[in-house]
DNA sequence: CTCTGTGAACCACTTCACAGCA
DNA sequence: TGCTGTGAAGTGGTTCACAGAG
């Protein structure tokens, strides 16, 4: 039974709601500083970004003892705290699967770069595309130099998008680059290996949602 | 199989995590029907889709006795009773808040009317756009125009578009036509009042989680 | 016999409530 | 005093295990 026990980052595995949540705090710390706030207790931002105040604060306490007692939490230190802690404050190399529309549409949106994600390059396999650019300069290359690609840039995610029947092949091809985190657009459930973190952004399986919901009798419920 | 199924104990609200299993279990009723299969157990329903097969057996329960003792479940039966639960059995009319990029290419996209969603037309505040169409000669409209098109074609679902710091403001305009289910493509937090469904589709949140788990020692864990 | 439907156990995450520090 | 960090209680969804229908 030992005494100290350091809250030191990452001792347990973190839940995925929660780092979904970090997200959120910094979001809403963002617009705090822009704000000119300097410190806010839990309780809060808790209101500001609707959550359970004790729930941020467990939330934080996973990371070590961020806050100061009778204050809160100072905003421009757990801003840069959590942009550390979610990878944000350095740049991160991603690649986009499909230069179809929305492919193109997802390489000339500006919120990813002002994030830290730089979009570096597209991959297709029509002829016609190869070797061209989106409208905003990002170059698009053949599938086949994937490879080349990913590791001259140090790519560090890719998003698929890509019709369904070409999902699977194409993200067995990402996967054999060494890419281990995917964020996936096209419909319908992907096999990845064990350490390779796949994040599904299924449009259809939401719009079926909602269907569900008005078909059921609109209850009231909470939102996601 | 019997038309006599018993209306089910629809007086408890259902989890939306079920509803999004129904429809994971509809996708894989589709691909069986067609490779010809009849029935299938739970349990290798379960490993085809990647789910515990108690979990799927009460997801359906829920709904009524769609099963079969000794059998499982009659595909086309389930099917069929599948896509009425989820509303899939007739067309929904769906519109499109922001005639940019995305909007555009989610305007395109053929898995949506292939599932019953036809988007009948976009919305911009784009002097330049309004009154053309997309590629795929989707109408392009005032946002001012919103309340007449969403009474004419009985839209029930919109899908927001838009830049962020507009986000709010075309929720509010899209509820006050009395559209209640939303899917919504711009990043932060949304207010919508009751009764009313949301459903965020936040890319850079995605890519964030993303960039945890790469900042944070790739440890192998369930993906989603 | 096989397989469904379901109570009970299990587990994960959230909320509550409060000890303790500034 | 006001607030964080945290054990304890609560909530909700998943898995287990089995009675019972076909």
């Amino acid at each position: 039974m030992s005494d100290a026990w350091k809250r030191a980052p990452l001792d347990e595995p973190i839940p995925e709601l929660t780092t979904a949540r970090l997200s959120i705090y910094l979001r809403c710390l963002d617009q705090l500083h822009a704000a000119g706030v300097e410190a806010i207790p839990s309780s809060a931002l808790a209101r500001h970004c609707g959550v359970n105040g004790a729930l941020i604060r467990k939330d934080l306490a996973r990371f070590g003892e961020l806050g100061v007692r009778g204050v809160g939490y100072y905003v421009a230190h757990l801003r840069r705290h959590l942009r550390q802690i979610l990878g944000l404050d350095r740049r991160t190399a991603v690649v986009i699967i499909g230069a179809g529309r929305l492919g193109s549409a997802l390489a000339g949106y500006g919120g990813f770069r002002d994030d830290g994600f730089d979009v570096v390059a597209l991959f297709d396999t029509d002829a016609s595309k190869i070797g061209g650019a989106t409208r905003d300069g990002v170059p698009i290359h053949a599938l086949d130099d994937l490879p080349a690609v990913v590791d001259r840039a140090a790519v560090a995610i890719a998003i698929i998008a890509v019709p369904a029947d070409a999902a699977q092949d194409v993200v067995d091809r990402v996967v054999g680059c060494g890419v281990r985190a995917i964020l996936n657009f096209s419909p319908g459930a992907l096999r990845v290996p064990a350490g390779v973190k796949l994040k599904n952004m299924d449009a259809t399986l939401a719009l079926e949602t909602l269907s569900f919901f008005l078909a059921s009798g609109p209850t009231p419920g909470k939102d996601t």
